[in-house]
DNA sequence: CGTACTTTTGAATCGCATCAAATCTGGTGG
DNA sequence: CCACCAGATTTGATGCGATTCAAAAGTACG
C-alpha cells in the first residue's frame, strides 16, 4: 500500500502540489506515498501523531462528532497540509478522513521536526503556513458568527472565492455543514437569493454579480 | 507615552507574562512599553503592520464589524500575543483595541522577523505559539457550529475552563458576543440551565458539576 | 447623585432545524 | 444496455429557539 517516493518523482509531485516544493531533501527521503479511498481513515482522535500528512490530490478532512452524532468539519484540505498544528501534540484531537479518492504524502513527525530545526527556509515556510491557517480560521469564525444563512453564503464567496466568484469544490450538502447550516436551509436560501437577484448560480459557479 | 523597556525591568515583565521570557535580547532592546485605556485603538484595519503586540496585563481584542455594525470578536488576549498572524502580512485585516486598562509591549515587526531568523529557540517557540492559536481557533469554530446556546456554553466551560469549572474573565454581555449569541439569549439560557441543574453559578464561577 | 453600562425579564416575530418524502444523479453490476 | 442503489438535491409542513425590540432594575465609578 504505502511506498517510498524514491520510486516516484518529486518534480511531478511538486508540479501537482506546490507545498511539496517546500520539503527539504532530508525529509523527502522519509516520505511515504499512498492513496486513500473515499471515507478511509487517516488517523483517529487519540492516535499518537506519527506523521504529518500532505494532500497531493483529492480531499482530506479533519472532523469531530458533536454530542448527538452530528459531524463537524474543522478543516478541509484540497492540496496542502492537514492537521498542521498536530506537529507539537502527542495525540490527535480530531479524526482525519479522505472524503474522496485522495493521494497523500506521509512525512514522519520526528524527521519533520528535525528538518525544521536544520533548515531555516523550511522553518520559515512552515511558519507562514501556520499563520495562513490562523487567518483562514479567523475568517471561518467570523462567518459562523453571522446570524443568517445569506450573510454566511456571501461571506464565503467573498473570502474563499476570487472577485466575487466561487467555484464550489464540494457538494452543497457538505458545504452546508461547513457553513454551519442544515442542507435544507442552504438549498432554500440559495434559491431565494437567486430569485432576489443577490446571487447568480451556474452549476458549481456561484457569483455575487452577474 | 511610549517608552523603552530599558527603563523597566525584564525579570518583572517575565514574571507577569510568561511569553515575555521567550523574547531574545536582540529584540528586547527594541521593545516599547505603553499603557492603553479602555476602548483605545492599538491598530486599525488597513494599517501597515509595524509592531507585534504583547499583552502584559489587561485585555486586548481583535475585532471586525459585520455589515450591520455588529461587533465580531476574532481574538481576545489576556496575557500573550495578539494578532500573531499579522507578522507576515503587510496590513492588518482587523482592528485591535484595549477592552480595559491594558499594559502592552510593542515589538517592531522587522526586528521581530530578524530575531526569528537569528534565534532557533525563539523561532520554535513562535511556531508553538501559532500552533496553539490554531487549536484554539478550531475549538472556537467547533463551538460556533453547535446549534443551541446550552451546548455552546457547556463547550466553552469544558474547553476554556479547568475540570468543568470556569472563572469568567469578562462581562456576560461580551461573553455572549464571543459565543455568537445575543446577550438576552445567554442570560435566559444560563437561568434555564441552573433551574435544570445543568449548571452551577456563583458570581464569575461557572461549573458543570456541583 | 448622576451617568453609563450591565443584568434581567417580557412579548412578538422570524429564521432555521427537523422530519418527511419525492426527484434526480452517478456509478455498479447483471 | 438497463435495473438498481446510494447519495445528493429539492420541496413541503411544523415547531422550537434565537433574535429583536422594549423596558426595568441593578451596579460601578467619577
Amino acid at each position: 500500500m504505502k511506498r517510498s517516493v524514491s520510486a516516484l518523482d518529486w518534480p511531478t509531485l511538486c508540479g501537482r502540489q506546490p507545498a511539496a516544493a517546500l520539503i527539504p531533501q532530508s525529509l523527502r527521503e522519509h516520505a511515504k506515498f499512498f492513496e486513500a479511498q473515499t471515507r478511509e481513515t487517516l488517523f483517529r482522535t487519540g492516535d499518537p501523531v506519527r506523521h504529518i500528512h500532505l494532500v497531493i490530490s483529492g480531499e482530506a478532512r479533519l472532523i469531530r462528532m458533536d454530542r448527538h452524532g452530528g459531524e463537524i468539519i474543522l478543516q478541509r484540505s484540497r492540496g496542502g497540509f492537514i492537521a498542521e498544528a498536530s506537529l507539537d501534540s502527542r495525540a490527535y484531537h480530531c479524526d482525519g478522513i479522505a472524503s474522496e479518492p485522495t493521494a497523500i504524502l506521509a512525512l514522519p513527525a520526528s524527521a519533520f521536526r528535525s528538518a525544521l530545526d536544520a533548515d531555516p527556509a523550511f522553518c520559515k515556510a512552515w511558519q507562514m503556513q501556520l499563520a495562513k491557517e490562523v487567518r483562514k480560521l479567523r475568517a471561518q469564525c467570523e462567518r459562523l458568527s453571522l446570524h443568517n444563512a445569506a450573510d454566511r453564503i456571501i461571506h464565503y464567496i467573498e473570502s474563499e472565492g476570487t472577485d466575487g466568484v466561487l467555484i464550489l469544490s464540494q457538494s452543497r450538502k457538505s458545504w452546508a455543514a461547513e457553513l454551519g447550516l442544515s442542507h435544507e436551509s442552504l438549498y432554500r436560501t440559495l434559491r431565494r437569493m437567486q430569485d432576489d437577484g443577490l446571487l447568480f448560480v451556474d452549476g458549481t459557479r456561484l457569483a455575487t454579480k452577474p
